[in-house]
DNA sequence: ACAAATATAATAGTAATACTATCACGTTGT
DNA sequence: ACAACGTGATAGTATTACTATTATATTTGT
């Protein structure tokens, strides 16, 4: 199995990029210094002159990768939604039920995010964190209809109708599966960063996953009619 | 009435601002011509140096203002609450019912925003716009902590509060009210903008406001046990 | 083994941004 | 009458987000 795994990598779409990172020592550490920079200091200071010397290297460099730091961030947020793709993919095959299977995949996106070892270059909670924090900045420019056609969005795209599929399987007459299921990600991850900075806007019960727990019910209340 | 609705003006702590923009016309055509302008090119492309050329001033004048066009934003975020919490009150009083009482209270958040009269000066629909696309921005930032310390989210929070308060109206053993509110308020809001502009993660239904339809069943689904 | 192609580093330069600073001018209140 | 204030005009700065060029490694094909 170990070697099995070994070989799989989340394929991101080449318009993001112009050199695939994947394929060097320098692209891979450009993406794995981005990942820690923007974590630490968040996208809007992250510059790639910092990035190069963090990783040692040049902003020239960098720019031989990509075109600007937003086509970067994109492609951290299509690695991420790829990801996860894969992890419901691993989740809900074989499972036969199609309620467990839902509830499956709905713990793969409202669960805290945690380490994946199967890709050891990528640190998955960082990645998370800034997937909650930046997603916003990618999604709400003035670019997104364009963006959108360039598929810079297909990744969360696809997450989201797989996951609506199975809310149709469990209930083929619900007239919002996109509505619900985009809903139950987009809020699971504002949920958890609310929880440690705006704790008002939540509710945190010690000792439980309520974020969790809310959506798990909130789902199933919905589509059962 | 009118000669007392037009008395009305809405509130916004002193801390995000050098000088009341109410106060003065050059302060109220600031607000005007930001909301305008960053509603136009989105509030990464807008300057003050951009905005003073719009409404025939300088650059220096503005950051009398505003020390920062990050500040200029927070103020329209809180005037937005502000209005929200305003029309909030007007829907609810003299209510009985909490089922009413909380229909009505949703019905303000989720449904598509329109102009107020009351405030000839602002631009509710594109003010609704701005906090749509831009609102993430301010909440999801580095500085987040010490912002909450100083009073940048309270309006949104106390919103929030309020139709939480109402929740527990009509169901007091109800354990998430916040994260349902908060929940429902920024999903609404994500659903008017992917309507537009990522209709693949929602659900439009030609005839019927979809997003009003969907949040409404999803709280009153959700919280009578 | 060696030339050719390619990748990266080093350096310089540019327009725009997000401010700060200074001074001049006109209006207002006392 | 004059100080205080609000605004405008202008200039200046560090940083950002790039682009361009050249030099030096490293890899690759033959």
């Amino acid at each position: 199995m170990e070697g099995f795994a070994g070989k799989i990598t989340i394929q991101v779409s080449e318009k993001v990029y112009l050199k695939q990172p994947d394929s060097t020592v320098l692209g891979q550490k450009i993406v794995a210094g981005a990942i820690d920079m923007i974590d630490e200091i968040g996208f809007e200071d992250f510059t790639f002159k910092k990035l190069a010397k963090a990783i040692s290297s040049t902003e020239a460099s960098i720019y031989r990768y990509f075109t600007c730091k937003h086509n970067l961030l994109v492609y951290l947020l299509l690695w991420y939604w790829g990801w996860q793709e894969y992890r419901l993919i691993l989740a809900t095959t074989n499972v036969e039920d199609p309620k467990e299977r839902l509830r499956r995949a709905l713990k793969v996106l409202v669960e805290k995010t945690q380490k994946d070892a199967t890709f050891s270059q990528v640190d998955e909670e960082k990645l998370s964190r800034i997937v909650i924090s930046e997603s916003g900045k990618a999604y709400f420019s003035k670019a997104v209809d364009h963006e959108n056609e360039m598929g810079y969005f297909k990744q969360y795209k696809d997450v989201v109708q797989g996951v609506a599929d199975l809310v149709l399987e469990v209930n083929p007459d619900f007239k919002y599966p996109h509505m619900l299921v985009s809903t139950v990600i987009g809020g699971a991850q504002h949920q958890r960063y609310f929880a440690e900075h705006l704790p008002k806007l939540t509710d945190v019960i010690k000792g439980e996953d309520a974020v969790s727990d809310f959506y798990m019910d909130l789902v199933f209340k919905e589509i059962e009619a």
